[in-house]
Order: structure tokens, then C-alpha cells, then sequence
DNA sequence: TTTAAAAATGTAAATGTTTACATAGTTTCT
DNA sequence: AGAAACTATGTAAACATTTACATTTTTAAA
């Protein structure tokens, strides 16, 4: 393979010259550009970008940390993610931490081993030691789904309490007073718990009773949601609405309502979260609360970059939910 | 940021005794490793992966490349690559192509700039130069999803023909005549082409005149599938049954069936292709062909840590695809 | 012309590891 | 005890770029 000194010496120039054609051809007279061009031709030289990374303290890599890119909503975010860096000539690694604990240091320690610019981080764990240890050592880095207010942290997230109320609120001008939530684990993700907030409080403001009888925490899953249904609705005083912590979940119950002989919605009203795509091809149609991921993943990306060149401040930025009504509820039967 | 130089001075020892701690810590005595461990504790040391690639010449990173992120079957193999990548401690720099082209080209580019050890490619296009002048610099790489049966190139896929001969039989078998396709567009991807063929030859070996007004051609997507409908449902002698190119394509189709106020499978069957996760929750649920995805990606990247290490042979694979029959299809009707 | 200023190029050090080879220290065997 | 065979460590070159600074060339001004 050809070096940087090898196309000099065939030009006739020196390193520095060559390394100038690529990096700011216009400084270079036309007449020498044009021969290292040809002699880079000639040679087939090979940019090493790693070299470049070692002396410049500079990977142009950015490190992507994501609970699973088998969820539909963190390949969106992730999309976003890349789509922006691409444009601004940076690449992206990409790790799953499949929810295991521990999985985020080891990749944030791989990436920083790697010499990564900077790190997107989908946190299972916002109170983590591991961030403050990056704020220490000032590794640029930006949370994402982001549930953290304030601090030295920047980050971006919806305001998943606001979902969470939203979602029930929906429910009960509907009529509905018997509303389960079908959460995902809370240990797992606090953005479940505090839409599980929002919606107590709404169920509060509205004078109807909490019952913690209504509320289970499965996985993020279809599997999940469909593993519920069963014994929500064979309590007695059975709920006549489902609110679910993201769209895979509410999916899973319709399945499994539609399994035990239910009419949807006739029978029973699920809101989702998240709106997926393929939330309005289900049937019903899935009413949902819309969060947007790839802008978020875009957003996440442009505040990481701007992160990395100036020393900018860190800031919280909240991204609108909105409810948006589909198919799948409807008024209480009766 | 500390070195490994300053590691060894604080030690005592020479830099090459800090290498050889984290590299093949047991050939250095208990003692002398335990002053050193000290030391790098002391000062914080972070080792410099991109340093280390630099002088031997291997990043362990490999670059995969996929046309979109957000096709669940994309997702799967990724996830599949990543997952053995982990294992053998090797990072996996992500790009999409989003079908765009020369975009594969571009991304090969930055990926080898970036001196990966070895490329992943689900590629738009097996007959392009840039192929072979990956096999010419023999630069290591495996194609997934891929439809070369022969040559330098090592490759994993399924039989393309083959699943779209069994999706076809199957309904045939049910008693359908009048069978569209609803094909992804070829030139995007030789796999739907290939999925034509088989489809094609089973109506031939059943005698049924082949009709090419029963063929679409349209977006891998949701909406693709939902746009399609009407024309195909219009013709003079409607068909009775859609296969599709991906499970996509299929939960589109019914989508837009259902709103032209047909009854599902009654009316209308639907074969799908993949077997994404959600086939399986759809109403009814989806009958498809599956390819093993998650297995596709996982067994690419062993084949290409293979063909890293030590010089392989080059092989083409071919996994097993299987129909799944489920709820999306029955007899015609009437 | 000369001279000053600007533009183009060259020189050489620096970056943080690894590793072939050399050296020193320790066992083991006779 | 001396030689031979290991074992443990050190020395220093190599890797492919960038870049501060120095030098040369060109251009413009006087």
C-alpha cells in the first residue's frame, strides 16, 4: 500500500505538499495539484484516515449507544443519527445494549478506547456513575429519550409525563374509568415510570381512583403485551381501556384481546406510544402518542457535533408528544 | 491524557513491558504487572485503540453496510453482525444506502479510508465494479442477502427462486388462479427478481398463463403495498390472491384491501416474505415466506473474521427458507 | 531594478503503540 | 561451579500523517 511519502517522491514534492492537496487543495498552486493528483492515480494511493485520526486527536467517529435496533423506534433515532453525521462527513458505531446491565460502560469504554469525537447515548441508567465520569473527563457526549432536566448534562427526550397524561386523559373523555396500564419494566427504563406519572395524575385530577391492581410492568415487547392481557382483564371490575408504554406493547394486547374473543375497540381501547410506523397500518388503526424519533436522533447529533467543536453549554431540550387519534379506542361498551 | 510512557516511568519499566501488561499480561512477572496495573491506576491511563491500529495495522472495527436501517429485516442481520462482532471484540462502523446510488461505492470508500479490517455488504448491485475491486485489492468482505451463486466472492443469502416457487405453490394449492405479485422494484434489488422467477415458473409447471398485467413493481414499504391495491383489484378478472415482495409490501396490501371493504382472507389472500416480527400479529396473521436473518448476519460476520484471520476460500451459502403458513390465506371465493 | 509582501513549498518533529532483537537475570542440569 | 536453556525486561525503530516554522519563489509596489 502507498504512502503519503511515496506519492511525494513521484511528484516531485515533499509530504507536506501532498498532505495539503488533500486536505486544502486551494492553497496549493494548480500546477503542483495537478501533479500529485496524477501521481496519487498512479500509485493508487489509499487514504489512511486512521493515521490522520492518530496525529490529529481527531477519529471524525462518534460512538452510538442504543438499548436494541430491533426496536423500530431506536432504528429511527438512530437514522436520524446517521443521516446528520453523514452529512458532516462523520461515521458511526454502533452498539445494542440489549437492557443487559453493565453493557453501556463497556461500550462507552470501548468507544473512548477507539477515540471516538464524541457519544449518543440512549441511557438505561441517567443516574449512573458513568456519566458524571464522563462530564469529569469532558467527553462530548448527548443523551437521548432523555429523561434528565437539568444539570451538565446535555440531552434531548420528550416530556413523557405530559405522554402519559395525555394518553389517559384521551381515555377518560372517552368515558372510561377502569384504565390498566400495561408499563415496560421500570427497573428497565425510567421514561416508562414517568409516563406511568402522568398517568396517576391525570387519573387523580379526574377523580377517579388508583388502583395498582391496573398496572403491569412487562418487557418492551410484543411478546410482552400480549402475555398481559389475560390477567388484566379477568380481575373483577375488569378495565375497559388499555394504555401501553410504547406501540410493540399495545400491538401484543390487541393480539391478545383479539385471541380471548374481544371486538376491538368495541370491547376494549388501547392507546399505544411512540407511533411507529406500521401503528396505522394495524387494525384497528393504533391511536398512539407520536414521539419524534429521527428528528430527536438527528437533533442529538447536530448538538454532539456542535458539542465537539465549541465548548457549548449543555442544554435540555424537550421535543413535542402529541396524541394522535386512530382507530383503537372508543367509548366504554354499555 | 497519559501514555503509555508515562505509565512506564511511574512503573520503572519500559514501554514495552506496559504492552506487553495489556497485551499478554501473563508473560510478564506477577511483581512487575502489579506496578504497572498500579501506575496506570495512578494516572488514569486510557489505552489508545487507534494508536495500536495504526502501527498493526488493524482497526478491529468492520464496516457494514445496508440499504436502510429501518426495514426490520435489516435490522435482524445487523443485529446478527453485531452480536458476533461483540463477541470477538470487534466494533461495527453502520451505514445506509438507502438504495441511493453510488452511495455503496462512497461508503466502501470511507469505510476502507478508515482502514476497517473487513466489510459486511447487502448490496443494491452483485454485478458492480466495485466488487471486484474489492476481490482485486483483496480486501475482505462477505455479501448478505445475496444472490451470487459462484465466483471469488464469499456470500450468504437464500434461494430467492425458491421462496417465491413455494409462496406461489402454496397458493395454487389453496386453488387460486389468478395470482398477482407484488414486487419490489427490480431495479433496486435482483432479489424480487429472482422471487419473479419462481413465481413465474411454478404458474408455468401448474399451467397458468403467466399474465404481466398481475405484476406490480413499487417501494419495499408500508405505503407501497397500500398503493398498489386498488390498480391490481380493478383489473377485469381481479386476482385472488397477492405475494409479495416483503412482509411490508403485505401488511400494505391488506391495509388497503380492508379500506376497499374486503374481507380478509375471504376475499383476498396474502403471502408475505421475511417473516419480520410483527407478521405474526397482524389480523389475520400474516402467511410468509421466512429467511433467517438474524442467522444471515451472525454466520456473515464469522465467515468474515474467517476470511481476516487466515486466507478462506471464498463460499457462497445458502440458508433454508421456509413458508409459515398462517391466517392470511385461504381457498378463493366461491 | 530593488524591495517588500504574499504565496507556495519544504523540513522535521511529534503523535502512542508494537515488536524484533538484544541484554540481563534466573533455573536447571551435569 | 559452570554451561545451557529459559524467562523477563529493555532498546529503539517503525507506522502514515499533520503542522509549526523555515525557506524559497512569485507578485506587486516603489
Amino acid at each position: 500500500m502507498s504512502t503519503i511519502l511515496d506519492v511525494a517522491k513521484l511528484a516531485g514534492v515533499s509530504t507536506a505538499t501532498v498532505s495539503r492537496v488533500i486536505n486544502s487543495p486551494e492553497i496549493v498552486k494548480t500546477q503542483t495539484r495537478d501533479k500529485v493528483t496524477a501521481a496519487m492515480k498512479l500509485c493508487n494511493y489509499k487514504y489512511n484516515a486512521l493515521a490522520r485520526g492518530f496525529v490529529t486527536k481527531r477519529s471524525n467517529t462518534i460512538g452510538l449507544i442504543i438499548p436494541t435496533i430491533n426496536n423500530q423506534v431506536f432504528a429511527e433515532s438512530t437514522r436520524g443519527v446517521q443521516d446528520y453525521a453523514e452529512q458532516n462527513k462523520i461515521q458511526v458505531l454502533l452498539g445494542n445494549t440489549y437492557y443487559r446491565p453493565g453493557q453501556e460502560e463497556k461500550l462507552i469504554k470501548t468507544f473512548r478506547e477507539k477515540q471516538v469525537d464524541g457519544l449518543i447515548i440512549t441511557t438505561t441508567n441517567p443516574r449512573g456513575a458513568i456519566l458524571k465520569t464522563l462530564v469529569t473527563e469532558s467527553v462530548p457526549f448527548v443523551l437521548l429519550y432523555s429523561t434528565v432536566k437539568s444539570g451538565p448534562i446535555t440531552a434531548v427526550g420528550i416530556d413523557n409525563y405530559r405522554g402519559g397524561y395525555q394518553a389517559t386523559e384521551h381515555l377518560i373523555q372517552l368515558g372510561h374509568k377502569r384504565i390498566a396500564m400495561v408499563a415496560g419494566k421500570f427497573s428497565v427504563s425510567d421514561r416508562s415510570f414517568h409516563r406511568w406519572h402522568g398517568y396517576k395524575q391525570c387519573l387523580k385530577n379526574n377523580n377517579i381512583p388508583y388502583d395498582s391492581k391496573l398496572l403491569t410492568q412487562s418487557d418492551y415487547s410484543l411478546a410482552g403485551g400480549r402475555a398481559t392481557v389475560k390477567s388484566l382483564l379477568s380481575l373483577e371490575n375488569a378495565p375497559t381501556a388499555f394504555f401501553c408504554s410504547n406501540d410493540y406493547l399495545a400491538i401484543g394486547v390487541m393480539k391478545g384481546a383479539r385471541e380471548l374473543g374481544l371486538q376491538l375497540p368495541e370491547d376494549l381501547s388501547v392507546v399505544g406510544f411512540d407511533d411507529i410506523r406500521i401503528a396505522s397500518y394495524m387494525i384497528p388503526e393504533l391511536t398512539t402518542i407520536r414521539q419524534p424519533s429521527y428528528e430527536m436522533g438527528k437533533l442529538g447529533a447536530k448538538l454532539l457535533l456542535q458539542r465537539i467543536g465549541q465548548q457549548q453549554k449543555p442544554v435540555q431540550l424537550m421535543l413535542e408528544s402529541s396524541l394522535i387519534v386512530r382507530k383503537s379506542t372508543t367509548s366504554p361498551p354499555g
